[in-house]
DNA sequence: CAAAAAGGGTGTAGGACTGCAACTATGACG
DNA sequence: CGTCATAGTTGCAGTCCTACACCCTTTTTG
């Protein structure tokens, strides 16, 4: 996990790489944990619908079905799931009857909140035990590698995954 | 998500967070993608166990259950599972007879395997992209925070994400 | 206007996870 | 030796995800 090298030498690709690896083991623990927190009342699956209707907004069923991954037939169910437990809303558009736009209802939104809270939270815990150069560095060097990872084919979303 | 600040003054905690998480979101996606290629022939608390089986080494159910925070008669069932699909092996060991011993089948390691060179393949390519200040920066910085992250009480296996 | 296409919902069926309760076998302790 | 604890399994019951096939309604299109 240390990679031994000469530390005059730019790194190689596959020693940030490295690195990365295992920060990405960190920031993915947390985003368990946030998870973690909801789980026994919201399954995956249910979770990743309401991630997705939270960031591309109200929706139909079967573009949500396409994101998610599921078939359009498990999306209605899932959808019945999610209405009755008052995370969602269906209704009925003007223009196309065929269709049923679903929306984020409040309660919703204060999960999706309320994960985003929590996982901030702990990144901040983290964060405050770093002195001002470290910071720094890290808000540099994560906004590139952001950068870089934003012009790939966006399905990051494949899993629901925030 | 791009926090506007003066870039002569030191960082706040709370702004290296924000970075942290927009990282975060692009790590966790990787991982997602990875795990997705295998979804299908595996469910999540299947490959959780795995994982687990992968980083403890053999251990019995009644650990297996609590690491992956499952009730042990769902452990059994699911290592039922995995056995019948030749990725874990169950042994009677020497000395307590009642314990059953589940190992990491080849087949499983395998999946394992396959799984972290993909998420590794994926990061390298993005790390590619970026030039040699950018790559040392990003070394020292995630260092720095993988260092504070350790620091932590590690149940970030909640999940099983590794 | 009739046929095809699109958007969703139902019926049906199966697999997986979940927990509780009861049971077997084994080991430890007095 | 008897009792209690431990490790694991099995029976049972429920929820959810999953897909396929089929149906209804609405819209588009020739």
């Amino acid at each position: 996990m240390s990679p031994k090298r000469a530390t005059n030498t730019a790194p190689t690709p596959h020693e940030v790489g490295q690195a990365l690896v295992v920060a990405s083991r960190a920031l993915v623990g947390i985003a368990a944990r946030s998870l973690a927190a909801i789980e026994g009342e919201l399954t995956l699956p249910q979770y990743r619908a309401l991630v997705w209707l939270a960031e591309r907004g109200p929706s139909n069923v079967g573009a949500l079905a396409d994101a998610v991954g599921i078939h359009p037939s498990t999306a209605t169910r899932l959808c019945d799931r999610l209405v009755h437990k008052r995370l969602i809303r269906r209704s009925n558009p003007p223009g196309d009857r065929r269709e049923v736009v679903l929306t984020l209802a409040p309660a919703g939104e204060a999960i999706i909140a309320q994960v985003t809270r929590m996982r901030h939270a702990e990144i901040d815990r983290l964060v405050a035990g770093l002195d001002a150069t470290a910071r720094a560095e890290i808000i540099r060097a994560l906004g590139r590698f952001a950068d870089a990872a934003g012009e790939l084919p966006d399905d990051a979303w494949q899993l629901g995954w925030s």
